[in-house]
DNA sequence: CGGGCTTTGTGAACGTGTGCACGAATGCCT
DNA sequence: AGGCATTCGTGCACACGTTCACAAAGCCCG
């Protein structure tokens, strides 16, 4: 395996992680957080696989991706594993992030106490809209988005979430990047350009509604099911 | 707890759509939406591509499972893409959606507008929380959780939206299910046990941070390598 | 201390998704 | 009409993800 040789000194083994692994950890993590809470300390993959809702093998075989830290016969020290997959997954510290778009979702974003109770303050958030600059959300006050490079570098920002209507998206991109932000978490309903080594992630409420709505007329499937006033329709889906 | 798992009857599958493409299908319908209302009503595979940020052999196939819709050396025609993929998507008419949680969360969904106007007008809005119920929220009154059944009923709901604190979450699926919805969005950090045959999609904030956080610290384990300043764009999804 | 029971860790088979490459179809131009 | 430039539709190979199945590794108990 052609591995990029490491200028650091020790190794830290710095195996690569399936992206459907790493999207399954955040899930293992909280399940294995709450059960600690509850006085649990050992867990077998098979239990955790039905907490999860998910295939006991691929547990196991995602948890391997972390080392070995099972014991055969018995399953994992919950609270090993939890310290393991905060590791990994980077949450030894906090990430504090700033939200572009103080409108309806920014301002419930900002005032969902969840964010920073898992590590993700709010460093900042910032609108374009002079008359929205100045408000308090969550204890955070409303700054000019022209700020946003100082925030970033003083609170050292490395995650921003974009709250900006579709239109204004990219250009929140183009500004978050600017400042020195390295990932992103978009909101708007809108296919982000960013520089190589920028990484997004969008969240398109419409996109999950529009799957559901396949699976349901699907489902409607077996009896033809002819829609009133056929024929196309010009859409602003 | 059982969870749905393969190995459905083969005969009543007509011609299935992978997961994959129905979930880039909204991406392009948005798109050529966008397209035609500027007055393009021919588009090729790469140029869909190029706004998709998709590979455009990606495009082809996805569109081949609708059928051949396209013109050889032309393209596809804008307008007749739109009605085939909203066809596709169950989008001929609306699907009313019920809220459950009219919280932070819930309050920022109902007053907004992106929702009605893309197919998925909110039918109801729930609370268990008496000081809740009454006020109103995107001209929606928020009523009683009790009346669920009786929302989904009249308004003939077929999808619920779940937007309470993660303990009530699984108690709002259960509520939803005995309604009668088959299709769930829970936004609340929560894996819900629902029968065979619900469809659930789970939109966690938390999660997606934390994918961001692994990639973050993954980045701050190369150090040396900086990032070529006005380095060329490239759209990664 | 050894046999039996449980559960991990992982090789291998299978399934799904992606992207290249190219034949096939179509429009345009001479 | 025929040739040429495009662009679609798809077979194929490969990468990635999931699940099965089982040996290896540990604990318990007599
Ligand atoms: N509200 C929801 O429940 C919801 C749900 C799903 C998706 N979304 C998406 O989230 C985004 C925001 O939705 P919303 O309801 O909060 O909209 P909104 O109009 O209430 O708020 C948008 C805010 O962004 C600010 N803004 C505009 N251009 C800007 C720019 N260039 N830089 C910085 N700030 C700028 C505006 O001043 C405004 O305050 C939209 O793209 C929407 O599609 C919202
Ligand atoms: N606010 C956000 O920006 C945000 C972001 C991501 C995820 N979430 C998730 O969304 C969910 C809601 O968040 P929120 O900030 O709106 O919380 P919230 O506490 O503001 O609102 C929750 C609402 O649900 C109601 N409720 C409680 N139990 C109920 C039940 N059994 N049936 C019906 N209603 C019930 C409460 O009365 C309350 O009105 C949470 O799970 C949260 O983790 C919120």
């Amino acid at each position: 395996m052609p591995n990029v040789v490491g200028g650091m000194a020790p190794d830290r083994n710095r195996r690569r992680i399936p992206d459907a692994t790493v999207s399954r950890l955040p899930v293992y993590l909280r399940i294995l957080s709450e059960q600690g809470d509850e006085g649990v300390d050992s867990i077998s993959s098979e239990r955790l696989a039905e907490l999860a809702g998910v295939n006991a093998a691929k547990v196991r075989k995602d948890l391997s991706y972390l080392g070995s830290y099972g014991t055969r016969g018995v399953g994992y020290e919950v609270a090993y594993l939890v310290y393991q997959i905060r590791r990994e997954l980077g949450l030894t510290h906090d990430w504090p992030v700033v939200i572009v778009g103080a409108g309806n979702l920014g301002q419930a974003l900002a005032g969902y106490g969840g964010f920073s109770e898992r590590g993700f303050p709010v460093g900042g958030i910032v609108d374009i809209d002079e008359s929205k600059v100045g408000t308090v959300l969550g204890g955070v006050r409303v700054r000019h988005i022209d700020e946003l490079p100082q925030i970033v570098q003083t609170k050292r920002v490395n995650i921003g979430v974009i709250a900006t209507p579709g239109a204004a998206a990219q250009d929140a991109a183009d500004r978050l990047v600017r400042a020195g932000v390295t990932s992103i978490l978009n909101f708007a309903p809108t296919v982000l350009s960013v520089p190589r080594g920028i990484e997004v992630r969008k969240v398109d409420l419409a996109v999950e509604l529009q799957i559901l709505s396949y699976h349901e007329q699907r489902k409607a499937g077996a009896t033809v099911h002819a829609v009133p006033g056929g024929g196309p329709r010009s859409a602003t889906a």
